[in-house]
DNA sequence: CGATAAGCGGACCGGGCGGTCAACTTGTTA
DNA sequence: TAACAAGTTGACCGCCCGGTCCGCTTATCG
């Protein structure tokens, strides 16, 4: 088929110094961040950033891509794990952790350019459900809740962090442990509304 | 001092058209939405927008300030409810219903325009802080729940339901009821971050 | 009415964005 | 080391945005 040719070593440098500076410069502006300014990160011209990705949602879905891989990897890890409930949590955290990210968001937006970041976040998510699925089932959860709204609730602890100007980088624990405490079984109260598919 | 002349009738009119438009707009494409849309939508020329709102941020700084400041009427009003508990539920459940917002975010964003905005925001955030304490004391919150920390939670149900393409209008309600079962005292796991001052 | 100023509109401006390109530099390979 | 392809660069393009401005329209009032 294409026989792949092994990138130059300074492109292969260029490359992962962008991808580098592409997350840092996501963190700090959002999705909004330019690519001039990305290149100035990552001290290369703005002409290699187009080179080694040809728009910037492919930039943006290299890096999502990389996480949700990643994120699915620990998922399926945690599916053995003894404790179902403590591991969902741990799965929870582990998402949250990666501060990177402003929130989730571009995970929705831009995915479409890549169609192996449809893929894996179409796997990803069948591992969240089968996470709740687990937890659940053992008791760690609440009957009502499915898996879409763990994944729809998953980025909110970081979004509400947003809102304050100087939060401690931990903050957004304090949000998932009060939201994870409503996903309890112990005294819910019955939800208002079906919940949603994707 | 400055005897503010009324508006000629027709630039009254321009202007109410002009903050429904304009609300109409940010509520199906956020705070991004174009000033020139805005203006085709209400059916005048882009001059009459800054005419009326020397700039962007004004508008929005009406619009935000006309919400904030219902919400703290309504705020003020529920302090004198028999059922603390279910006062705070009804307030953050009216936030949310102000469905006109993509999420609450542009309450933070822009609100330093103008400082009435500022100002009424600080009102509503103390009769926030007061209802969170009534509730409380009354047992019908988790003791180690702060005003602050309701009112970083009080947009996440309307940002998490706006990954749900085709989610029905009442969708937010399902997240609402769940976060506030976090906030219940029942069942309630000890949080592992201190909250944040605002 | 008719005069006046308040209000209106849309061509226009400067700036920043994503993306292109052709001249130049450099890693690679025999 | 010579020669070529791979990679780099920043000036440049077109587009869209917020905001300005001035000639025109129209509500208001004596």
């Amino acid at each position: 088929m294409t026989p792949p040719r092994p990138l130059r070593a300074d492109a292969a440098r260029n490359r992962a110094l962008l991808l580098a500076a592409a997350a840092d410069e996501f963190a700090e502006h959002g999705v909004e961040a330019s690519v001039a300014d990305i290149a100035r990160r990552a001290g290369v011209g703005k002409g290699t950033v187009f080179r080694h990705f040809p728009t910037k949602d492919d930039l943006i879905a290299a890096i999502v891509l990389d996480r949700v891989e990643a994120l699915g990897r620990l998922g399926e890890r945690l599916l053995s794990a003894k404790d179902p409930g403590a591991a969902l949590l741990e799965f929870l955290t582990e998402a949250a952790h990666q501060r990177q990210q402003r929130d989730l968001s571009f995970l929705q937006e831009s995915g479409d350019a890549l169609p192996a970041v449809v893929e894996a976040r179409t796997r990803m998510f069948a591992t969240i459900h089968a996470l709740v699925d687990r937890a659940r089932e053992h008791g760690a959860l609440r009957d009502d809740v499915t898996g879409t709204d763990v994944i729809l609730l998953m980025c909110a602890p970081n979004h509400v962090t947003g809102y304050v100007p100087d939060a401690s980088p931990d903050l957004w624990q304090r949000y998932l442990a009060i939201i994870f405490d409503g996903l309890r079984p112990e005294g819910a109260h019955a939800l208002p509304q079906p919940p949603p598919a994707l």
